[in-house]
DNA sequence: AGCGGTCGTCAACATAGATTGACGCGCAAG
DNA sequence: CTTGCGCGTCAATCTATGTTGACGACCGCT
């Protein structure tokens, strides 16, 4: 590791499961290298012969496709310690887009390293497969926000998401959080246009349930979003007990 | 395995890698036992205590959540040969409901069977974490659908899926399926209202695009389809060239 | 200090899709 | 043979969201 700090993805994993020291080197050797991103900079496109996967070492950044016509779809934001590139490693070429929402770092690793997790680490292999089931569950939840809820549900289970992934490694975090991203990204990540981001978030702030000061967000009224949208928090915990032991 | 027939499972899986002895008798240890269910039956619920997985033996299903006010969102519809429940495993409880979209047969395993995959075949490991992967680029492509397009494509993206899906194991198949779900259920795939979903394919029909009889849908022009929805097939061809040997 | 870009906001207008209610066909149950 | 129900269809009306265009605040650059 290039970095003195315990690694993101160490300190996120260890949240769900104890690693032993045969895990926590395997997951090491996964942060050997790093590179850094500008705001907005791509990582990799659709099309792209993809052989590696990323760990986000530090800021945010965001996956998504493109229609021919231009029009977007911003599918996930990743943050420190998630494993980008899931959806696209079944396949040759890259089936989404990743950008850096802000500055930022990777760590690139290629697929084939996996290799070595399935061989040697039974646990390690299960707890990779359930973080891979997971963020199925939680686009699944996206999916359900999309399909069914209008404008304000939308932004309020959006904001309810992220905040309950940022507190997995801020234990001591409140209803407060930077928000790097801007009402034209968030727009594309729910389905609706920056306008109707701006005028729907105006009159969720008017109406109590949140507010922003410069590009911080609170959720003023949490319990309340969470009972509009039937929030569910799909981080704080994960079943492991079907581990291999 | 109380069938004569080769089981779905082996046979859709073996459409990407060769599986060896050991992998054939650990998938068919996942078809021991059988459960037969009627249309519209329900597998599980929501917030039910899961700790099974399914293998779809016959007939199709399909994963759905309900919003407490009744509107519900079909997450994916499944066929033979598929694998039930990779969303819900990282959970105690099950996130999604499932039911029967006609009369059909379901393989319950317990999610631990998987623990002696994990343990012996780390090939075969590689490739039910590509299925879990495939299905979350799969349930991404709806996402974008949800999202960015409109009636129309949202129709067009739904039916060329299903049709490419049902290929695999149907290497002769034309461009004709069967279609036992209703306009209703199509709807709640696509979050469209059923009014909405009939008017949409009657103009589909008029204009060429579809075709229909009784429950059978031909997509006549399957190629001017495609391009309206920028489709990509996620079934036909998996990068395997990573596995460990 | 001036300047061009990004970003949020607002208002006027346009429209895709929802809602409601009605009708008819086919089919299974009595 | 009737009855009732599931299902597809159609039309009238309503509404949430998109579209377009404009303006002002802020911010880094010259």
């Amino acid at each position: 590791m290039t970095s003195d700090k315990k690694s993101c993805l160490v300190e996120k994993l260890s949240h769900y499961i104890e690693l032993d020291e045969l895990a926590e080197s395997q997951l090491a050797s996964l942060e050997e290298h790093e590179r850094t991103y500008h705001r907005h900079q791509e990582v990799y496109s659709e099309t792209d012969e993809l052989k590696y996967l990323y760990v986000v070492k530090r800021g945010w950044f965001y996956s998504y496709t493109d229609m021919p016509d231009g029009r977007r779809q911003i599918i996930r934001v990743l943050h420190p310690g998630d494993i980008v590139g899931f959806p696209d490693i079944a396949f040759e070429y890259a089936t989404s887009n990743i950008r850096a929402a802000e500055d930022g770092c990777l760590c690139p690793f290629p697929k084939q390293k996996l290799d070595a997790i399935f061989e040697k680490s039974p646990r390690l292999t299960a707890l990779l497969f359930l973080m891979a089931n997971r963020e199925l569950a939680c686009v699944i939840d996206t999916l359900r926000a999309m399909g069914r809820m209008d404008a304000r549900e939308r932004l309020a289970y959006f904001f309810l998401d992220l905040t309950a992934r940022l507190r997995i490694t801020n234990k001591d975090m409140t209803d407060t959080i930077r928000m790097p991203m801007n009402q034209h990204e968030i727009g594309d990540a729910l389905g609706l246009t920056h306008t109707y981001v701006s005028k729907t978030i105006r009159e969720m702030e008017n109406a109590g349930l949140i507010s922003r000061k410069g590009a911080t967000l609170t959720l003023a009224q949490e319990t309340r979003l969470e009972d509009m949208v039937d929030f569910s928090d799909r981080y704080s915990r994960l079943d492991t007990s079907w581990f291999p032991s």
